[in-house]
DNA sequence: TGCATGCATCAAGAGAACTTATCCATGAAG
DNA sequence: CTTCATGGATAAGTTCTCTTGATGCATGCA
């Protein structure tokens, strides 16, 4: 037997108005059907009850005494639907979760995430990160952050800024060591991180090809934020993405000792699950960060996605 | 747009069931329906939300914040509802409205009614009594007793009793006037509502055509019991139905001085609507009291019912 | 690596829900 | 005391939701 039979919702729904409005007709309107249809709906309840609901008056219908028991408790259970559903609803309007790498997430979202909750009050914001690339599948997120090259099934993803990188380093280690002139001086200084193949890739693009990197103590600290604050700690030479630090490039705690910049393909991306596209909050942000990596003054064109199909 | 649209109800009993059981499949399967059909609805709930309810890991389904956040109250509101339904089931079930004249509860629902109770013990049994007829579209009654023809459209009757009626008094008034030995006899003593027609009925078919009723003092009571209370007490002669003395009778302190009875075509019937016919509860009360009046040891004949067509 | 489990998707079909049209009864108004 | 307006019931036809069955895919387990 089919449970819609048993527990004939859509008509508890229907007996709910017409027993507060006491007039099929008024029901029918609040509803958005005709008098008929809930005429027919109350007839299914009450078969299913087994005895009648409401009196038929001429001009108006009256609850039985069985139908003065059923009705505030359907009341009551409805009230508690609406608020749930409309509880469910304002929170997905309102929380808005997002991930990201760790990096992007201390070097760019903390320094600038303050102006989207400036445009979105109502919007409470979650940031969560982590290393690994998160799968929307398992997680309960939003909008992440991810670097990549973009080619996601089932993601919509917006290009938001390459993975440049380039040598930086505190210029009080230079001075120290004489001054950067060439990509070769850079050798003279400890290296952070020499496994990283940035290195490797940068050194090649600058024409030094014997570096021997391999051969130097390993200190991989595990994520560009940390290699960033040792180099600004005077420790060495980094591998750095530079737009992650203009505050330090500002103060003089940081610097670029050469133009010349490597990029392997990757850039960060704004991704979320193309199903949800039209979200409104999902809207909200993808329109926010797009307008913050824009050249200024433009607005983004969210155009630019890359949707990967499934 | 329509309201299913913006309210759907059976997609949030689908979610209910999915929520608890943490499985699409599992939760088909309860309700009667495929997995399909689960994940379709859920969709469904999910698009009114905006948001997903459900992460759907590999092997098994994981509420979201949001979905932790609604099921719940969701749970909360069908339990309601559920007992909402199964109170009313209930008191469908076990509540019998009868309503009667004043005559024939005093006289014989009262002292009969108790074996009823004694075979369906589950059964609330309230009874209400006026003169006039009732209407089953004004009041909440389930079965009702009444006097007539047997012909109300859209109500199914069944026989129970002719309304014979026949001059009835107390053994020692009779004694009193020297015995009641012929009709006029009767003319000797207080005729107790001398104005009611089945006097004149009675006397004309008695072959008294001269009795001057009208000339006499009225003392109209009001209810047949009433005026058998009268005619106990020795205060005069009434006109009765005999069936329901029986008691009075075998205690010599009402007599039925003639074998002639009138009769003006009245019975009385028990009758319910005819679209209420399958109802368990008035089943069992129109197979009790049409056993009551069947010839000793016979089951009643239900087919004997009048049901005048609508 | 192959199998079982569980969900998603698609096309097609059944059946429920709804509408339109009509009728009927009642209470109010002229 | 008609006549009209109101409100519900009924019948038949239509729409469209929902369900089904087949299929595919991903994952976990043997």
């Amino acid at each position: 037997m089919k449970m819609s039979k048993q527990f004939p919702l859509n008509a508890l729904r229907v007996f709910e108005a017409a027993a507060r409005l006491g007039s099929f007709t008024r029901a029918g309107e609040e509803l958005g059907m005709t008098q008929t249809a809930v005429s027919y709906q109350i007839k299914l309840i009450e078969e299913n009850v087994g005895e009648p609901l409401f009196l038929r008056r001429p001009r108006q219908v009256q609850l039985t005494k069985t139908g003065q028991l059923l009705a505030p408790k359907v009341a009551e259970a409805f009230e508690i639907l609406r608020d749930a559903m409309a509880g469910a609803r304002e929170d997905a309007e309102t929380s808005l979760l997002i991930h990201s790498t760790p990096t992007f997430a201390s070097q760019w979202l903390a320094r600038h995430l303050g102006s989207f909750q400036l445009r979105q009050p109502h919007i409470a914001v979650r940031l969560t990160t982590s290393e690994t690339i998160i799968d929307f599948h398992r997680e309960t997120v939003d909008v992440a952050i991810r670097s990549g090259k973009g080619d996601w099934p089932g993601l919509t993803a917006h290009p938001l800024m390459c993975m440049d990188f380039t040598p930086m380093m505190n210029p009080k280690l230079a001075e120290d060591v004489g001054g950067i002139h060439t990509p070769r001086d850079l050798l003279k200084l400890r290296i952070i991180d020499p496994g990283d193949p940035w290195w490797m890739q940068w050194f090649t693009a600058a024409g030094v090809h014997d570096a021997d990197l391999a051969s130097r103590p390993a200190s991989r600290l595990g994520a560009q934020s940390f290699e960033a604050r040792a180099a600004i700690a005077g420790q060495g030479v980094a591998i750095l993405t530079p737009e992650f630090y203009p505050d330090d490039i500002a103060l003089g705690r940081l610097y670029q000792p050469f133009e010349l910049r490597g990029n392997d393909g990757h850039q960060y991306w704004l991704v979320y699950q193309t199903a949800r596209r039209n979200s409104a909050k999902i809207r909200s942000f993808r329109d926010w960060i797009l307008s913050e990596f824009a050249p200024s003054g433009n607005a983004a064109d969210p155009n630019t996605a890359h949707q990967t199909a499934n």
